[in-house]
DNA sequence: ACTTATTATATAAGTGGTTATGTAAAATGC
DNA sequence: GCATTTTACATAACCACTTATATAATAAGT
C-alpha cells in the first residue's frame, strides 16, 4: 500500500478528503444493511427515519418539506418516494387542500420495516459514536462547528481575502442613485439586516421606497458595481436637516465579501461628504457589527455619546453611535489622531 | 428556511452529513476557479497537484500509482488523464520497459497552468485553515483521527458489537484441519501478524505448510466457519513433547470482528484440550495484543514467567507468557480463582 | 377579474464518480 | 518452457445524486 498524497496537500484537499471519508462511511453502513439482510437501500435511510418521526407525531410530510429537512434536492426526494412506493413501504397521496402537493406516509409494511431496522440504527449510532470519540477525539462536535463556520461564510469569500485583488478592486465603480437600481438597495440591505437583526417597520418603508424616503428628502444613495458580480454594495446619507446627515443602510452582499467593496464604497462617500460641504455626518449601529465598526474607526469615525442621545431612539437595535471627524468644520469638533 | 433533520439523527447520519459537507466544499472550490476564470475542472485538481510534485522531483507517474496515491479508482484516473490530455495539459506515453503502463507528465502548457493556479491554491489553503480553526476548532486534526479510527476498524464490525448476535454465533462451526482449508491458516494469520508485527521466518514456514510443521508433528489445527462469511478464524496446538502443547497462531479475520468468533473458537479448543487429556497448555504473545490477552485471562489462562524462560526465545515479539489452568492435572498446578 | 409570479412536482439530461469486465502484457509456478 | 496468475489499463454499465426544464396549481398584484 502506497502513501496518501492527500496528506501532503493538507487542508487544501479537505473537500476531496471529506468526500472519500463520506463514501467509505456510507459504504460501511450499506454493508451493515446487507449483513443483516435488510432489504433496504441505504439511500432511503434518512427519509424512512424522517417519516417514522412524522408518523409517530401524527404529522404529514410533503416532498419539498422532506427535501428541505434532509438537505437534498427536490428531484432526489421525488425519486426516493417513488422507489419507496414501489416497495410498498410508503404511500403517496395528493394533498386535499393543495393538489400540487404529495403527502407521504408510511404503509403498515413500512412501519414494520422501520421497527425491524431500529435495533440496527441504534447499533450503528453507538458504533458511530465509538468512531467519533476514539483517540480522545470529538469528531461530531468538530464537524458541527465546521458546518457553522462554513454557513457563516463560504470558502469562496474566505479565499478572496488571501488573494491579491488590487486589479479587480480598481474596477469597482461607485454609482449614484437611479430608479432602475432602487431594488438593489432593498435586496442588499435586507440580506444583512435579516441575518443579524429583525427588520423594523422603519427599515421596511425606507428599503421599499428609497426614492421618497431618502432622495426626495435631500438625501443621497450610492451603489458599488463589481465588474463581474454586478451591483454588490450600497450606502445612503439620510438628511437630518441643518446640513447634518446620517450615514445609513450601508451593506455589501455576502457573495461579495472579501473584496473590500465596503472599504472602497465608504472611502468614496466620505470624499463626497467633504466635497458636498456637509457639516455633520454620523451613524448608528450595534456593537454586534464588529467588522463594520472597525471599518468606520479605520476611516475617521469616533464613538460619540451625544449622537446616541439625540438620535439613538430611532432604531431599537442601535447601541453604538459614531461621528465622522474628517469634515472641515468649526474648531469645536475633535479631529482624528494621527 | 426549515430545520435540519440530520441534527436529530446525530451521529447516525454521519455519512450523509459528511457527504453534504464535502459537496458544499467542492462546490465552493469550484466557485473559486470560476471566479478567477481558471479554465479547469475542479475534479482534476488532485491529479494536477500530484503531477506537479512528480514533475519538480523529475519522477514519473502511472495511472495505477496515481489512483493509489489519490485514493480514487483506476478507471477514475484513466478518465481524468484522458480529459487532461484532451486539454493538452498532460501527455500520456507508453512505458518503455513495461508496455502495459501509461506514463503521465505535464506538458509545457500544463506546467504554465499549474503555476497560474498556485496562488489560488495557496489562498484556498489559507481559507480552509481559517474554516477549520474557527470557533476554537481543529477540524483537520479531528478528521485525521477519524480516518485513523475508521481504517483501524470499520463501522460494520463496530456495529456488530452493539447488536445481539446470539443466533448467528450459535451457527459458527468449528472444523478440524483438512488440507483443503490449509490456505486459510496462512491468510488469516498473515493478516494480523502483518498488521501488528513483522513476519518472522519461523512464522512463514509454519504458515505456508501447516501440514508438515504442525499436523505431522502431532499438533492440531481448527477453523471457525461463519454461516455467511465462510472460514474466518483459526487456531493451532503445537506439540512440544511430553504431552505439552503451545496454543499458537490464533487469529480471526478483521472482517469478522465483533462476532465473538475468537471466544467461540477458544472455548472449543480448550474443551478439546481437556478431552484429549493434555497435560500442559501454554501460549506466548505480546503485551500489544491487549484484547487477546483479555480473552485468554477470561478463559482460564494466567501469566506465568517460567513458561517465558522455557520457550520465550522462539519468537522475537513475545514478552507475555500464559498458562492454561483449566486442565485436570497434578495438584501443584494453580487453579483459576472463581 | 385577469395577468403575473411563485410553488410543488415530475421528467430529462448531466456529473463524478463507482463496480464489473475484457484484453494484453508481465510475472510466477512448476 | 509452457501454463497460470497477476497486473495495467480501457471500456461499459451503473449509481446517487445533481441541475435544468416543463407543467400544473396556487397566490399575488393591479
Amino acid at each position: 500500500m502506497q502513501q496518501d498524497f492527500l496528506n501532503e496537500l493538507a487542508e487544501l484537499a479537505l473537500g476531496s478528503r471529506l468526500k472519500r471519508m463520506s463514501e467509505r462511511m456510507l459504504a460501511s453502513t450499506s454493508d451493515v444493511y446487507q449483513e443483516f439482510s435488510m432489504n433496504i437501500n441505504p439511500k432511503w435511510f434518512t427519509l424512512m427515519a424522517l417519516l417514522d418521526v412524522k408518523d409517530s407525531n401524527k404529522q404529514v410530510l410533503t416532498i419539498v418539506e422532506a427535501s428541505n429537512l434532509l438537505g437534498l434536492s427536490q428531484p432526489a426526494l421525488s425519486q426516493f418516494s417513488k422507489q419507496l412506493q414501489n416497495e410498498k413501504l410508503i404511500k403517496i397521496v395528493i394533498d386535499q387542500s393543495d393538489s400540487r402537493k404529495r403527502v407521504l406516509s408510511l404503509t403498515p409494511k413500512g412501519r414494520v420495516r422501520v421497527q425491524e431496522m431500529k435495533p440496527i440504527w441504534d447499533a450503528v449510532q453507538q458504533a458511530a459514536v465509538d468512531l467519533c470519540t476514539e483517540h480522545n477525539n470529538d469528531f461530531y462536535r468538530s464537524l458541527l462547528k465546521l458546518e457553522k463556520s462554513f454557513s457563516s461564510e463560504s470558502l469562496l469569500t474566505r479565499t478572496r481575502r488571501y488573494l491579491d485583488q488590487t486589479a479587480i478592486q480598481a474596477q469597482v465603480m461607485i454609482k449614484p442613485f437611479e430608479p432602475a437600481l432602487a431594488h438593489h438597495f432593498e435586496t442588499i440591505n435586507k440580506e444583512w439586516i435579516d441575518d443579524m437583526f429583525v427588520l423594523e417597520t422603519i427599515d421596511k418603508q425606507v428599503l421599499e421606497d428609497p426614492q421618497s424616503h431618502i432622495i426626495n428628502q435631500g438625501g443621497k444613495i450610492w451603489f458599488a458595481e463589481h465588474p463581474t458580480l454586478g451591483i454588490v454594495g450600497t450606502c445612503a446619507f439620510w438628511n437630518k436637516g441643518d446640513n447634518s446627515f446620517e450615514l445609513t443602510k450601508m451593506g455589501v452582499l455576502k457573495s461579495a465579501r472579501g473584496l473590500k467593496v465596503g472599504e472602497i464604497l465608504l472611502q468614496h462617500v466620505l470624499d463626497e461628504a467633504k466635497s458636498l460641504g456637509i457639516k455633520k455626518l454620523f451613524l448608528l449601529t450595534n456593537a454586534k457589527c464588529e467588522s463594520a465598526i472597525h471599518l468606520y474607526e479605520k476611516n475617521g469615525f469616533i464613538h460619540d455619546n451625544t449622537i446616541m442621545q439625540d438620535y439613538g431612539q430611532n432604531y431599537a437595535r442601535c447601541n453604538v453611535a459614531m461621528l465622522y471627524t474628517g469634515l472641515i468644520t468649526d474648531v469645536t469638533m475633535p479631529l482624528p489622531k494621527q
